[in-house]
DNA sequence: AGGAAGTAATTAACATGTTAAATGGTTCGG
DNA sequence: CCGAACCATTTAACATGTTAATTACTTCCT
C-alpha cells in the first residue's frame, strides 16, 4: 500500500563523500529538538482553535500570573527575544487581551498586565491545556518527568557559561 | 550583579487573579526549549561566521552523508518542513553549495546532492562544530548524556500516536 | 547645565515555522 | 484513453527567530 519502501534511489549508507562528523540523528540539538516537537504537536491544534499560537499562549500565562510586570522582565521570564515580544504586545493589544502603560518612574519602559477579556480566554483553554499535559505525564511517567526535567536544568545550568564571555571579567587572548 | 531582584513591582506572588494552571517555567515545553537553546547558543556563533543558519548547516550534513537523497526525505532526515526545505534549498543551490535535479522515474520529484564547494565548506566548519560538541559532552558528562538521549527519544516514541488519529485504525478509547 | 555614554523598547531586514492553496505530474478506474 | 483522485514540490501568507540599527529617555561625568 504505501510505497514507503526507502532502500533505494541508490544504496543504504553510500559514503561516497565522508566527513568525520556525528551521525547527526544522534546530536543532542537534534534530539532536543525532536522531543518539543513531539510534545507541541500535541498543544498546537487545541491552542490554534482559540486563536492563539504558541508564544501568545506564553505570554498570557506569564501575564496571568503577576499584576503587572516590565516589558523586558517579560521577555525574560517567557524566554522570547526583544523584538518576537514587540510584535506579539503589539497584536495582543489591539486584541485587547492584554494592556499597556508606560512606567512613571522611566518613561522607557513599559508596563504590561493580561485584561479581563484575556483572563477570561485563558479560563478558556486551560482546562484543555491541563488535559493536555496530564496525557503526557500518564503516558511517559511523572517520576520519569520529573527527572527528565531534572537533566534538562542541569545542562542548561552547566552550558551557562561555556562560550559565553563572563562581563567583567577580561578575555585572556582573542 | 544580576539586578534580577523580583520582589517588587508590587508584591512577591501576587496572584490578584490566578487561574489554576502549572507554574510556567516548569513546563515541559518550556524546559525543551530552553536547553535547546542552551545548545545552540554554543554552534550559533561558529556557524554564522561561516554565512550557515542553524538549517542550512542541518541539511548540508545529510547531504554529505549520502550520495543523494530525494527531497521529501531529506525533509524527514533533517526535519524540516517542505515550505522551510525550499526556500532554503534555492539558497543553496544559488549558492552553488547543492546540486539538485528531476528524477528520471517521476518527474515531481527531485533529487539533491552536495557540491565540492559544500563539501569543502563542511570541512572547514566540522572540527569546530565537534570541537564545541566534545567540550559540551565533558562538561555534561557522556554517559548522563547519553541517558538523556534515550530519555528525549522515548518521550518522543510514546508521543507518537497521542492525538495523531490512526489512519485506517479506529481509537479505541484511551 | 550639557553632552557622552548607557538603557528600554521598537523597527528593520532577512531566515525559518506553520498552515493552506496552487502547480505539475502520476495512477487508477471505467 | 480520460477524468478523478492522489502525490511531490513549490508558492502564498502570516507569525516568530535572530541580529543590527533606531528612537526615546535616563545617567553620569566634568
Amino acid at each position: 500500500m504505501t510505497p514507503k519502501t526507502p532502500s533505494k534511489a541508490g544504496h543504504s549508507s553510500s559514503d561516497s563523500h565522508r566527513v568525520p562528523m556525528r551521525e547527526f540523528s544522534r546530536s543532542l540539538p537534534m534530539a532536543l529538538l525532536r522531543a518539543r516537537e513531539a510534545v507541541m504537536r500535541q498543544f498546537r491544534p487545541s491552542l490554534r482553535q482559540h486563536g492563539l499560537t504558541e508564544q501568545q499562549w506564553r505570554i498570557l500565562r506569564a501575564l496571568a500570573a503577576v499584576d503587572a510586570i516590565e516589558v523586558t522582565e517579560l521577555a525574560h521570564v517567557a524566554f522570547l527575544l526583544g523584538p518576537s515580544l514587540s510584535r506579539i504586545l503589539r497584536d495582543l493589544e489591539a486584541r485587547h487581551l492584554i494592556e499597556r502603560k508606560v512606567a512613571k518612574t522611566d518613561l522607557r519602559r513599559a508596563v504590561v498586565s493580561i485584561s479581563a477579556k484575556g483572563l477570561k480566554l485563558i479560563e478558556l483553554v486551560a482546562p484543555t491545556s491541563e488535559a493536555i499535559y496530564a496525557a503526557i505525564t500518564r503516558r511517559y511517567g511523572a517520576r520519569k518527568l520529573a527527572e527528565l526535567q531534572d537533566m534538562l536544568r542541569a545542562l542548561e545550568d552547566g552550558l551557562a557559561g561555556l562560550g559565553a564571555p563572563e562581563e567583567g571579567g577580561a578575555e585572556p587572548d582573542e
